[in-house]
DNA sequence: CCAAAAGTGTTGTGACTACACCCATGT
DNA sequence: ACATGGGTGTAGTCACAACACTTTTGG
């Protein structure tokens, strides 16, 4: 169970690599606030302690750093996701006692409501989702990713108070009250619908699907859908 | 020259690991503008061509990322660097032909001045700084080199924009004029005076340290230290 | 006509830019 | 005295939150 070794070898030079796995931060929006996806360990170390989902990097499975993310995101969820960004890495010699030095990739994520179930798979003994703020302070979870967590919670609410909505998340088409209601869900507090409003009009993050509306038990309200997000305008 | 393999191995599997190195983006602030560190290749692949300074992680020797970071940092300029910062990491299959599978952990730095006069080392032919607007926009340079350069330096200037000032790399003490001119010659456009006083003292980010004044042709001037960094405030 | 939700207008407050102005010092 | 940079005050503008208001539907 435990490894054994691990290298690069040149013909000049052999460099021993790190263990290096990704993890992911899966978030949902519920009603009640935002949730996130935590897996109950079966195996040492931290066995039978909630943890975020994660993978080994697979070199001979993964094109690259993202397409590695959604293919444990498949293996985890059983679907893809739609708006994956990257946190940042983390390594060092003694973040898993399973190996000498190890590096992780964080993934963070979001996934529309809780559609999606995912089932307890190979070496997981349970999934299941957690309101993300009772994660966040969470003093049981393994490795360090109760720090994690809180990291990314703040991470999220500061993009959403900037209006920075992930493009790929929202099920579109949507009504501006459902986009606030998930905005708010995010952020864990109220909005005011005029100012809200006048935002994603003056930024043009928004348009109308024209002729399309949502229909329910009162008037009717207009669909929108996402402008395409603006491929980084550096300018200014 | 080419490289043989490298893997991670367990009593039950065995994974090949990735090419794990550490990217630096050293910035210094010149009175005419923001300037990059740049490296001229000896070695193929792209022998002879402009890259950044990194180096392979070495997990016998860095305990974590940041002092992989630091200690190429100090191979590469002779001198740790005061403010570090994680930006990101970078992977796939076909980034570095040295290689199967290259991960890149790239880090940001800022030192002070051009104080820090770094010469040539092993396997490097040159070593020089280079406006960073300029560098942004050189197609010739190795690898993704470029576009690395011309991220880091809309984020560095949005952190500055927002006022974020990177403790730790300011050399204390500053009168608030100087802390302007290099304010602005990150940004690359002038700041009002009065305005970027009102902030800073509305924040409360810096505090006078009491008796000391920078002497000079006319009057004295105040000097400042930054006031000891916000530990994470996610409250609000 | 009423309840409920969609959608719009309005107003006061606070923050910011731009600019003008005083202050202290060496020559 | 005056040139130079240090330091402060002010007025117009703009963005925003809060709140009130009108509109449109189903029952």
């Amino acid at each position: 169970m435990a490894i054994r070794n691990y290298h690069h070898g040149m013909t000049t030079k052999t460099y021993p690599m790190p263990f290096t796995r990704i993890e992911l931060i899966v978030f949902a929006v519920h009603p009640s606030g935002l949730e996130v996806l935590l897996i109950k360990r079966t195996e040492a170390p931290f066995a039978g302690q909630w943890a975020l989902p994660g993978g080994v990097l697979r070199i001979d499975m993964d094109m690259d750093l993202e397409s590695a993310a959604q293919r444990i995101a498949v293996e985890r969820l059983g679907t893809p996701v739609p708006y994956i960004e990257q946190w940042g890495a983390i390594g060092g010699a003694s973040r898993d006692p399973r190996a000498p030095w190890a590096l992780s990739i964080v993934y963070q994520a979001l996934v529309p409501g809780e559609q999606i179930q995912p089932k307890p798979g190979k070496r997981i003994a349970a999934i299941d989702w957690r309101p993300a703020s009772d994660a966040a302070t969470d003093a049981t979870l393994a490795f360090d990713h109760r720090k994690l967590i809180e990291l990314a919670m703040t991470r999220i609410r500061s993009a959403i108070d900037r209006l920075e909505l992930p493009a790929g998340y929202f099920e579109t088409p949507f009504t501006l009250t459902e986009l606030q209601a998930t905005c708010e869900a995010i952020l864990g507090h109220r909005l005011d619908k005029s100012s809200f409003r006048r935002k994603l009009a003056e930024r043009q993050l928004v348009q109308p699907v024209e002729g399309q509306f949502r229909q329910g038990a009162f008037r009717p309200a207009q669909l929108f859908e996402l402008v395409a997000a603006d491929p980084r305008n550096a300018s200014r």
